[in-house]
DNA sequence: TACTAGATCGGCT
DNA sequence: GCCGATCTAGTAG
């Protein structure tokens, strides 16, 4: 566990190649939230891609107030409002102008169990359910780990919230299908989460 | 287990 | 006005 924190950042190139390739690549990759002096760790288990000629894609009719993070050079977080509810977090890819990024749609978490079930559901004492519950879909990630408005723009070359190398992984350990809750562009097979994972997000 | 509605903001036609 | 890269609680079967 130790070990797995001690781990270098992906670097900048890392995220300026192509948002699919850089989906999957983030598969089984550490993801670090720093906050209230504390460390959350956690694996990315879950990914969606969406690309500048992707009609899913907030990016696809230009660029505007909201979606302007997209359009910058990869290695930035995305973090996006919706539902008047929910916030969700992306991972920025490629080079300026080629507004790409990455949906985390899942995580399973690494460490600090208390404070993601006080963020998620108040209390720290979680049934089954609840504990799987903690962060097996995008909006549940950013309230366990407290990802908001203020975030979008981070550097994941920064001190506050980044990601750590590590080896990539089988093609088989990896599941594609197409994307879940939107309704454009439905048939690109453009979600990777792994194999057999818990945390995956469950079927709508 | 399966479907449905409600929450409730802000971006965009 | 409309509706969305979501989640939860409710009801019915």
């Amino acid at each position: 566990m130790k070990d797995k924190l001690n781990l270098p950042k992906l670097d900048k190139d890392f995220y300026l190649r192509d948002v699919v390739e850089v989906s999957q690549d983030l598969l089984g990759k550490t993801f670090i939230r720093k906050i209230d002096q504390q460390t959350l760790a956690g694996t990315i288990v879950e990914v969606e891609a969406y690309d500048a000629e992707d009609e899913a894609s907030h990016s696809f009719n230009g660029r505007s107030e909201r979606n302007g993070v997209m359009f910058e050079d990869g290695g930035l977080l995305y973090v996006y409002f919706i539902y008047g509810v929910h916030y969700c977090c992306n991972i920025v890819t490629g080079k300026a102008n080629h507004a790409a990024a990455v949906l985390i749609r899942a995580i399973e978490p690494l460490n600090h169990f208390d404070i993601l079930a006080q963020n998620r559901f108040n209390k720290t004492f979680l049934s089954d359910k609840e504990k799987i519950n903690l962060t097996n879909g995008p909006a549940k990630i950013c309230q366990a780990y407290k990802i908001g408005r203020s975030d979008n723009g981070t550097n994941l070359n920064g001190e506050n919230i980044y990601i750590l190398d590590s080896s990539k992984l089988e093609k088989n350990q990896i599941v594609q299908t197409t994307r879940i809750g939107i309704s454009r562009s439905k048939e690109l097979p453009w979600r990777f989460y792994i194999k057999y994972n818990t945390f995956v997000s469950p079927k709508r």
